[in-house]
DNA sequence: CCTATTATCCTAAGTATATTAGGCGATGCA
DNA sequence: TGCATCGCCTAATATACTTAGGATAATAGG
């Protein structure tokens, strides 16, 4: 029986193609062990379980986006930095609706804290070198973005701006201005 | 064989309850099964399936969380009601996980155009009315409120704040400010 | 009060996913 | 080339979802 060349990056990889074409929670061991043409048991070879699957495909996807944002904040600052890392996130989400799902996959701390989430973090920070805030303050508004960026990003993806009237790229930049309004009066307490 | 006095109601809210306790995903009719000590098979008399079970539990949590949006909104206006109306939101995501979750179960268009997503939406407005906002800039709005309370209690949930220094209370309060300053002056194009 | 009907719960059976244990042939290195 | 390891297999178990059809408890009508 002539061997399918399995590895765990390529399942990963191709549970990774798999989440946004069929959605992230339908993502299933028996589903590429189909794609694969191999028996399910089979997979077991390579990946520990059906959880450290979906782990790894989130970490995938925080690496991708990560990168993406890492490229969009470089050479930029200010407003035009921010205008770039909101962008990236939504059409991150847009793209790749699935591994935007597995970005939110619950990781255990110890993954957490080596995975690109990391990095994506410090993207959000070096945007804010262009507003001058000091701490606690920078970290308030680190708060601020990841929640714009991903509340908005869900609420789309989700359709929930399907059924009122302006298109919602309109409204994601008028978010965008008013978030860099925002951190250019910061309300100091 | 005494009888149960199963009900789609009481099925609902059995697994509203659930949800809270072990996470929306993991409620299942097997696991409600056990709780009221029936067959699985039985459950069927009641639900159509698990999907209708799921919906039934986000119809519930929207009505919940529109029910105590109103009660927030009642009788306060500007300010007031924003911040009450945000904690609404942030306070409602603590107390009941499992709920908010729900919130985000995908319904068919017709379902969650009868639901109290619909007057959750009205509560948003409604603060806006507070803040001298023209269409479509009051739809715009609507979704920066929406993505920011959604965005903030979801990442809060996560544990995403968990490892940086500042309470989220805190900068939950800041990024209320924030949102209040920025509807205050709505940078107009 | 008794009967007919209906609704509630059951057993049985079939499907799907996840997981473990153990076997066998293919691969690759000594 | 011999052999140890690896890759994939079959087999078996557990859990969840769903449908079909049977038995009994509650209920309504005479």
């Amino acid at each position: 029986m002539a061997r399918a060349g399995l590895t765990a990056d390529r399942l990963i990889r191709a549970g990774a193609v798999l989440a946004d074409e069929i959605g992230f929670e339908q993502v299933t061991l028996a589903a590429l062990a189909r794609q694969f043409d191999v028996k399910l048991a089979s997979l077991y070879a390579h990946v520990n379980n059906a959880h450290h699957l979906k782990a790894g495909i989130a970490l995938l996807a925080l690496d991708q986006l990560a990168a993406l944002a890492a490229d969009a904040v470089a050479g930029r600052a200010g407003k035009e930095a921010l205008v770039a890392l909101a962008n990236v996130h939504r059409d991150f989400a847009r793209a790749h609706p699935g591994l935007f799902a597995a970005c939110r996959f619950e990781l255990d701390d110890a993954t957490a804290a080596t995975s690109a989430g990391v990095r994506l973090a410090q993207m959000l920070r070096a945007v804010l070198r262009g507003y001058s805030l000091s701490e606690p303050d920078q970290t308030h508004a680190v708060r601020l973005l990841g929640s714009v960026f991903l509340g908005f990003a869900t609420l789309e993806l989700a359709g929930s701006f399907k059924h009122s009237l302006p298109d919602p790229a309109n409204s994601w930049s008028r978010t965008v201005d008013a978030i860099d309004m925002t951190l250019r009066s910061w309300p100091t307490k």
